[in-house]
Order: structure tokens, then C-alpha cells, then sequence
RNA sequence: CGGGGAGUGGCGCAGUCUGGUAGCGCACCCGGCUGGGGGCCGGGCGGUCGCAGGUUCAAAUCCUGUCUCCCCGACCA
């Protein structure tokens, strides 16, 4: 069906000088993507092709579940998106129309679909609903990177559904399970469904499928059949093991010791024998307002300034946060555990308010600061039973022994990033970089009340329509399978989303009897109605099964003159390089077929 | 936004320090050889050296400004 010699197929031999992800660079290369600006792609033929397959394959998914498929505009008037509170996202473009007006590029469409919505469902017999398309998306990333792991737009399919209530949208919501489910296994990626942040919105749930590979921006935790976000994973931490007795001194000399790891060093203790405290400050009206979209699938979060209201203006507020000096805070679980958003406090801020930076602790603040402690010190304090060492608030001064309750007041919290080491019923997590390729969040009703997408109950009352929306991005889905399965000579596709099923090599000059071999090979598979790209370009061999492995297409078939001799077509599968059986070379459309289905029917 | 790096032909790079007619490999075009792992020989085409301004007899090279791209971090419902 296609003709190397005039398929537009730019392969290179070498990669971009400053790609550094294998997508990245195996996608160029193969001839797939090009660049034309910061996160700004171009999907060549062969790739598109490949984008298409994914886009094939959601789509029969998605429709099985009864959605409905739709187009909405990515140019939409800001005021929808001043009624979300939306407009205030960094990431949101805005731009005029000559008239002056002020219009918005879409990175999600809950403002789109709700407006819709509301307009034209009236009665709970229109409900329930689910409605996608697939659309671009523009977001004004701060830093695009690696090819089109996160790109500036993207292609995304995002669906919403309208429920009547929380059950409704429960089932919904599984539904969509099922069908993201299906659509991964159907791809042939290894991915894991993944309990994600849920913010703010009551906890309403919220999942993402995580496709692991090391070009991954998402970390996930795993142990059995726990699988979390390290956003908002919890674990068991391990015990703090001391190798020596804590120093008896109640205060230490510690000059100029202000990291963990001086002053850990410096005592012979284990990191984890101390106290990490980090202060941060929740500014004024900083409320964490979670936005909650089919949001990041191709991409990033977005901010969420959505809406804070700051009719009142309340002081910066100083917070403690205290953690065991071999964990780390996580922002995520902090912003959950404070209910606003928070930044570090500034090296001013903690002299004037705790003590010099580097030397501060949570005694003698009297309640003057609140003290958050995670729970992997509240909950254990027997892990070092002397106490911890923290600062003293006071120049080249730690404490020791400062066991809290005793030393401090504090709210138990958890607000540390699970780290290795770490079991989950008593099963030890591992944590794996992963792309996170697709999205389900339960919205409840953080659209729907602003649009005012309403309908009438059986008693003539108006409810409130219970969304959910779910994203997912075919180029990530495509970039994380050239990830999980190119190996030292090129892409190697799942059969699902190859942009051919295969690759035929005819070897031998031009005119040669091994090219006209090749010909009615050709013929015969385009009879046949086999997706073929035939390779009849006027090069030497070598070049040619380079690009073939390097394009990655589940099967190469190879005429030449070994096949004129011993009267097969040589079959070589793509994911491990290894020969398959043979075909008839003199076989008919019918007969090479069914080698063929055969064969694919054993391919990854 | 902070830090680092880079813009020279389609791709990968040298030349910049020390100013003096813009080069190399690959690709591409023409001819020939070769034809099972990016092969060989010969001959060619192709570049406002990111952009603007300045210094100078003379600027890819020095100065000033600016734009763009990449990497790390920050940011990222």
C-alpha cells in the first residue's frame, strides 16, 4: 500500500544534538516528528499513522461505553473561563480578536461541555450522558521537554459525564475504568492504574494511568496491589537504625552544621535521628483551590488560582513542618494537610519569627508557630527513644534528646514523600519513574454550579448535574511505547500501533530478478490488504534494514536472493530481532495472508 | 523565574580565544562501480555564520542589545 520510494519517511541516522529521551530521539530519527518550535510538533505521515492507531483504538473503547462522540472549539471566549475562575491559570493562552474582545485557547473543555450542558439539559431523563472528542489542546507549559512527552499541544481525547448524582457519577466513573483499562491492555504498553491526588474536592477519587518507563516525569509507588502517585502515596517507614547513643548534652555546639547531613555527620548519627524542619509560609488568600479537569494527560497540571476568593485579607501565616531528617516533605500531601497552598518560608521570615536558618527546631516556640509533624515521627516515637536532635533557634546550637508532646506541641500530619525502604503491609514499595498517559477525576460539581448546569428531578426540583472528566493523550501513549520497547537499533512497535504491520525489503539492484520478486511480493500483500511499506528506494541493503528497525514495524520480510534460492520470503520479528518461519515466495494474496495472520497472531 | 549550554548548508560539527576570500563528514544532484547490514570512485549544487546595532580598512570571530532552542531546577487540578 505504500511505496518507500515515495513515502514521505525523513529518517536520520543520527539524533538531534539536544535530545536526551529515547522517544525524543527515536521518533525523529524514524522520520515520525519534527519540530518546529519550543513543545511544538509536526506528526510526519509514518507517525501520524501511529497517532491515528491510538486514536483508533480509544475511540472504539470510548464508544463502547455509550459515549458520545463530539467536536468543541479550542477558540473560546474568556468570559466562560472568568465564570470557572479559570482564566487566572498561568498556562491558560489569551489573546484578542481585532474587535478587542478577549478570547482564550482551550487546554481542557469542562467550560465548553458544561456550557453545552446546561443549555441543553433540562430533565433527569436526559441524564445520564457522556460526551468526548478529540481535540488539540494549547497550554503555555513553563518548560516543554522531550520530544512529545510534554509539548505546548497536544491531541488530547478527554470525556465528561453528567450524572444526577453521586452514584450516577460513580458509574460513570467505572465505566470509564473499564474502558481506559482496555484501551492500555489493547495498546500493549505496561502501565499501572494509580490512585492520584484528588485534592480538594472532597476526595471524590481520582486515578491515572502511569506508563512506566525512565523518561517518566511521575513517580509511582508500588507494593502488591498498592499503587499510588508518590504525590499522594502513604507507607510504613522503616526504623531508624542508631549506631551510636545519642550525645548527652542537651545542647550541642554545632557551628556552622546547618544541613541534616552536617549535623548528621558530624554526631555519628543516622540522618533519621534528627528532626528536618521545614517552614514554609500559606500566603494570604491562597486558598488551594483545585481546579479539577481532564487536565494532564498530555500534560502538565494545571495552576489553580481558580476563584480565590479574598474578600477578607488574612495575615501570611508561618507554619513548621517537621519531618524525620531522612524524609522528604511532599508539597502535595502538605497543601492537602494545610488545606491552602504554601511556599518556603524566606530566610527573613525565619529569622524574624523562629531563628537563624539552618539552626531552627520546634522548641520554645510557645504556639506561636503552628508545628505540623508527620506521622512517620508522631506515630513512632520509640524509633529513637532518646529523642531527636533538631535545631535549638538559636545561632550554631542543635538540641538533643527533644521528644515531642513533651518538647512541642504538634498536629500529626502526613506530609512526607514515601521513599525506598518504606513497606506497605510489610511488602516493600518500589518506586518507578512513569509518563503519565491517561486521567479519571471524579468533578462533582466544580463546573456545573458555576455554568449553572442544573436539571429538574422527578419532583420539580433543580439539582445540580455531578461531572466527572477523564483525559488521555494518544502522543504520550505512542512516546511511552517507543520507551517501554526500543532496544540499540530502533522503535519497536506493539502490533497495535504500528504505523505499518510490516516492513518488506527487497534486496538486489533495481530491475534485478530478487526486485521483481520483491514486486509481486508487494502486489500480493497489497491484494491481500496487509498494511505494507514496501521499501523499493534504489539504496544498498544495509540501509535498508537499518531504517526498517529503526521505523520498528512488527515484521520485516525480506526478498533477495536467499529467498530466490530457497523459495521463502524470510521473516524476521521486529521485538528481539529473531527469525520467524518463512513464507511461500510464489504465494498468492490469500496464502500470504494467512502466513501472515498467523504470525501477527504471536506478536507482542 | 533561577542556573547551565547552544545557534555556522537538510543533519552532525570545526573555525571564534589571536579579526584578513566560510570549512569537514553525512545527506542531496550527475556519472560509474557495488548489491544481504548505513559500500566505493569521480564530478557538482547548496550557507544573509539567529537577528539588530556598534568598533574596524576589514567581523562568523571584538562590543552592546535582542530573539530562539536545549538541559537541570522552580513551577505544574
Amino acid at each position: 500500500m505504500t511505496r518507500l520510494s515515495e513515502y514521505l519517511l525523513p529518517t536520520e541516522r543520527k539524533a538531534p544534538a539536544d535530545a536526551e529521551a529515547i522517544s525524543h530521539k527515536l521518533m525523529v530519527r524514524a522520520g515520525l516528528i519534527r519540530q518546529i518550535g519550543a513543545g511544538m510538533w509536526t506528526w510526519m505521515p509514518a507517525g501520524w499513522r501511529v497517532h491515528q492507531r491510538v486514536v483508533s483504538i480509544i475511540r472504539e473503547e470510548m464508544d463502547a461505553i455509550g459515549a458520545q462522540e463530539m467536536l468543541m472549539p479550542v477558540l473560546q471566549p474568556a468570559e466562560l473561563w472568568r465564570k470557572t475562575g479559570r482564566i487566572a491559570i498561568d498556562e491558560l493562552f489569551k489573546l484578542h480578536d481585532r474587535k478587542g474582545a478577549e478570547l482564550v485557547l482551550a487546554m481542557t473543555h469542562e467550560e465548553a461541555v458544561t456550557t453545552h450542558v446546561a443549555q441543553v439539559v433540562r430533565s433527569y431523563r436526559d441524564l445520564p450522558k457522556i460526551l468526548y472528542h478529540f481535540q488539540v489542546k494549547e497550554r503555555d507549559e513553563p518548560r516543554p521537554r522531550a520530544g512529545v512527552l510534554r509539548t505546548r499541544e497536544f491531541v488530547m481525547k478527554d470525556s465528561y459525564s453528567f450524572d444526577r448524582d453521586d452514584q450516577g457519577l460513580a458509574k460513570s466513573y467505572d465505566l470509564h475504568v473499564g474502558a481506559y483499562d482496555r484501551i492500555m491492555e489493547r495498546t500493549g504498553l505496561r502501565f499501572y492504574c494509580v490512585e492520584a491526588d484528588v485534592g480538594m474536592m472532597g476526595g471524590l477519587g481520582a486515578h491515572e494511568y502511569m506508563a512506566p518507563c525512565p523518561a517518566g516525569e511521575n513517580e509511582v509507588v508500588l507494593a502488591g496491589s498498592y499503587a499510588a502517585n508518590i504525590e499522594v502515596a502513604s507507607a510504613t517507614p522503616q526504623q531508624v537504625q542508631l549506631t551510636e547513643p545519642l550525645p548527652q548534652p542537651r545542647e550541642l555546639s554545632t557551628p556552622g552544621l546547618t544541613s541534616v547531613e552536617e549535623v548528621a555527620t558530624s554526631l555519628g548519627l543516622a540522618p533519621g535521628a534528627l528532626l528536618k524542619a521545614y517552614p514554609v509560609v500559606v500566603e494570604a488568600g491562597a486558598a488551594r483551590a483545585k481546579t479539577g479537569s481532564a487536565g494532564n494527560v498530555g500534560n502538565a497540571k494545571e495552576g489553580g488560582a481558580g476563584g480565590a476568593s479574598t474578600s477578607e485579607a488574612p495575615a501570611d501565616r508561618l507554619v513548621l513542618v517537621l519531618v524525620r531528617g531522612d524524609h522528604m516533605v511532599n508539597e502535595i500531601k502538605l497543601g492537602l494537610a494545610l488545606g491552602a497552598r504554601s511556599r518556603p518560608a524566606r530566610p527573613e521570615e525565619i529569622s524574624a519569627q523562629l531563628g537563624p536558618p539552618g539552626f531552627i527546631g520546634p522548641v520554645g516556640l510557645d504556639g506561636r508557630v503552628e508545628i505540623l509533624l508527620d506521622n512517620a515521627v508522631a506515630e513512632r516515637l520509640d524509633a529513637t527513644e532518646g529523642g531527636y536532635v533538631t535545631g535549638a533557634n538559636r545561632p550554631d546550637t542543635h538540641l538533643t534528646g527533644v521528644r515531642p508532646g513533651r518538647d512541642f506541641a504538634f498536629r500529626a500530619v502526613d506530609v512526607r514523600s514515601v521513599c525506598e525502604g518504606d513497606t506497605i503491609d510489610g511488602v516493600p514499595v518500589t518506586i518507578e519513574p512513569a509518563i503519565e498517559v491517561g486521567n479519571i477525576f471524579k468533578l462533582g460539581l466544580r463546573y456545573s454550579e458555576p455554568l449553572g448546569a442544573t436539571y429538574l428531578d422527578e419532583n420539580g426540583v433543580q439539582q445540580a448535574i455531578w461531572m466527572g472528566c477523564y483525559g488521555i493523550g494518544p502522543a504520550r501513549i505512542a512516546a511511552a511505547a517507543v520507551e517501554q520497547y526500543a532496544d540499540e537499533q530502533g522503535i519497536s512497535w506493539p502490533k497495535a500501533l504500528a504505523p505499518f504491520a510490516l516492513h518488506l525489503v527487497a534486496v538486489g539492484k533495481q530491475g534485478s530478478p530478487e526486485r521483481e520478486a520483491g514486486e509481486r511480493v508487494y502486489e500480493a500483500l497489497r491484494a491481500a490488504g496487509v498494511e505494507v511499506l514496501y521499501d523499493d528506494r534504489d539504496v544498498g541493503p544495509g540501509e535498508k534494514f537499518a531504517d526498517a528497525e529503526l521505523l520498528g514495524c512488527p515484521l520485516r520480510l525480506t526478498v533477495g536472493k536467499r529467498a530466490l534460492e530457497s523459495g521463502e520470503i524470510e521473516v524476521q520479528v521486529r521485538r528481539g530481532r529473531a527469525a520467524a518461519p518463512g513464507l511461500p515466495l510464489g504465494g498468492d494474496a490469500p496464502t500470504l495472508a494467512a502466513g501472515i495472520a498467523e504470525l501477527w497472531q504471536d506478536l507482542p
